[in-house]
DNA sequence: GCGGCTTGGGAAAAGGTTTTCTCAAAGGGA
DNA sequence: TCCCTTTGAGAAAACCTTTTCCCAAGCCGC
């Protein structure tokens, strides 16, 4: 088809610069360059005339040139340590997918837990001359490794600690959990025990504060949240602690989990002592893992922290703050939402 | 600590040029460019003076300055249609990381899967004169929804369908597959079942292959591998299939899964039938996705494709093509590993 | 016919850096 | 003392685009 010429990869030629059109359409680069931005007086047939040019031509703008002159890259830096995570991955597509469509590019930078990788792609990207940052992280209460207090451009943090001052965007845990909770209730459960992470996360005593609040609320006994780890072998222990001992009327008739992956080793493990899930114990999860959450039998019911939202809207915030509006500064929380499986059962109407 | 009026985020104060460096130092700024890159002639002090000036004033050249000039941008675009999977990450991890130290950052682009989106991503990447491409997805045997064929950079395929003539990396599957068999053989199992994927997979074919080209290289009874869903369930139903009938003689020692999950799904319905691994049956999964590994009962031996090593190669890969260095076109494969843990046993001495 | 306004378009600077060319001064040999 | 070479450093072009001025021609009213 094509000839061996052709088809070897030539990457010299160069692209198509405004000069050259302009010369195409025998004007000078100054009336070229007006024609194609709308900018400028000029007769419409000369305006279409250049425009016709560079469209045949495949004249498209150096976006560096643009950039030098206009002092804006419309591009952005995202500054994660979540890389194997699953929390980065949704909020960046949301991130990347609120700016794609006004022509904002993002840089993507891992740096681990390494102030020494931070600096540097703190760097290049202020060399680079992004217009803004992201941050963002594995935990909603710990700072990345490096210091963005201090830059002459905005910074946006979505689901990570922000520096005092500046914009923050995360989950809404404890509405989360209320969610969870009230869904139980609703189901006419009232034995809601919560089985979730180490004391040392934020998150875990934010959703258990709510899940206790929601239980007084309804003037039901309230008892201790069960902290461990974010394992499933933490829900398999919490199980057995719980449902080990006692009568059957002491067992509560709901767990609440701190996490996908302890909900399914709470699930496994009831199962394997011949207690029915919904039947007799209702289960919810954390993080709406879907891999997770559809493998479990049954299938889990579990919040999900909209994260795709979140980077989404932390997308957003950046660029207002890039176009000069003062956005206001201090933490927002964005709500969860609760997604049904078949893990908690039907109302009993 | 600091005054109102310096925590004020202020974001005027533009960088310092090399003007500004060359006019604090008494010189003009071609000597200062040429003192700071070690080029031109002067005298050693006054090298040092500007030098100095620069540090102290706290220059840092412009990037898109420099690109412009130097047709170089130090950027590289990094395509991707698996922003939810596991497979990228890692794979995104290792570019990121083999790039970072060159100065070279990643513009991350999520296609989807689709059209428009890619051809957006794209144009937006080329018009910020990107070096290079480096395009990954979900699936060794499919394209993006995105003709990279033709364009004026060099383009590094990575975990993906790469187009004819162009350079691609990939993970040995075949490889993998006989690791993992031979493993078992190792161990001294005899009757290797395999559990794996969708036909409509090239891996599951090149997997079968080898598992196939093993057994029979040893002499030993050779089955059909059984297809069906990447999925706990589909792990499940396998065992029920093989495990489900005839005399406990005509059982397999040993399960080869074509991923971690269907793996997960095997161990966990041979536990509830009683069959004990590794003990009566070892099990070995594919992907080694940590997460999934490490929460089987007992841990599960896998096969890791080395994503963040394909990565690390296919920037490099690119980086020399963006030197001008002739890469020989053609599909390479990767080596994989295998991680043991506990499903397999040990050997019988 | 002339001053002023509009219209269509060009020249040039700006943005920050690199590189090539040029040039003046100094030094050395005869 | 004169000529040639080396040394040290600056001027200017180049990269590509945008934008601000500026200018010439044509038109209006008077």
């Amino acid at each position: 088809m094509v000839s061996d010429a052709e088809s070897a990869p030539v990457f010299a030629k160069p692209p198509v610069t405004l000069r050259e059109v302009a010369a195409a359409a025998g004007v000078s680069v100054a009336t070229a360059s007006k024609a194609l931005n709308g900018q400028g007086r000029m007769t419409a047939e000369t305006r279409e005339r250049i425009r016709e040019t560079a469209r045949h031509l495949g004249f498209r703008p150096n976006s560096l040139a643009q950039s030098l002159l206009r002092k804006r890259s419309f591009t952005v830096g995202l500054l994660t340590n979540d890389t194997y995570g699953r929390f980065s991955l949704p909020l960046m597509a949301g991130v990347s997918d609120a700016l794609v469509d006004k022509g904002v590019s993002v840089f993507l930078c891992n740096v681990e837990d390494d102030q020494r990788l931070g600096q540097l792609h703190v760097e290049a990207m202020l060399d680079k001359r992004v217009d803004g940052i992201i941050a963002t992280g594995k935990r909603i209460d710990r700072h990345l490794p490096v210091d963005l207090s201090d830059l002459r451009i905005p910074v946006v943090y979505a689901f990570t600690q922000p520096d005092p001052g500046a914009v923050g965007l995360v989950s809404d845990d404890a509405g989360g959990a209320r969610l969870a909770v009230e869904h139980f209730l609703r189901l006419g459960r009232r034995r809601i025990a919560h089985v979730t992470g180490p004391a040392s996360f934020a998150v875990v005593h934010a959703r258990a504060e709510a899940w206790r609040d929601v239980l007084k609320e309804n003037g039901l006994a309230v008892g201790e949240p069960l902290l461990g780890a974010w394992s499933e072998g933490w829900g398999h222990e919490a199980v057995e602690k719980v449902f080990g001992q006692a009568g059957r009327e002491g067992w509560p008739d709901a767990v609440f989990c701190g996490n996908d992956q302890i909900a399914r080793g709470v699930i496994d493990a009831l199962r394997e002592r011949g207690i029915r899930v919904p039947d007799d114990v209702g289960v919810i999860g954390f993080d709406n893992w879907e891999i997770v959450a559809e493998a479990t039998r049954p299938p889990l019911t579990s919040v999900d922290m909209n994260l795709a939202s979140l980077g989404r809207e932390a997308g957003l915030a950046l660029l207002s703050l890039v176009d000069g509006q003062p956005a206001a500064p201090g933490i927002r929380k964005l709500p969860c939402r609760l997604v049904v499986r078949q893990s908690c059962g039907s109302p009993p109407g």
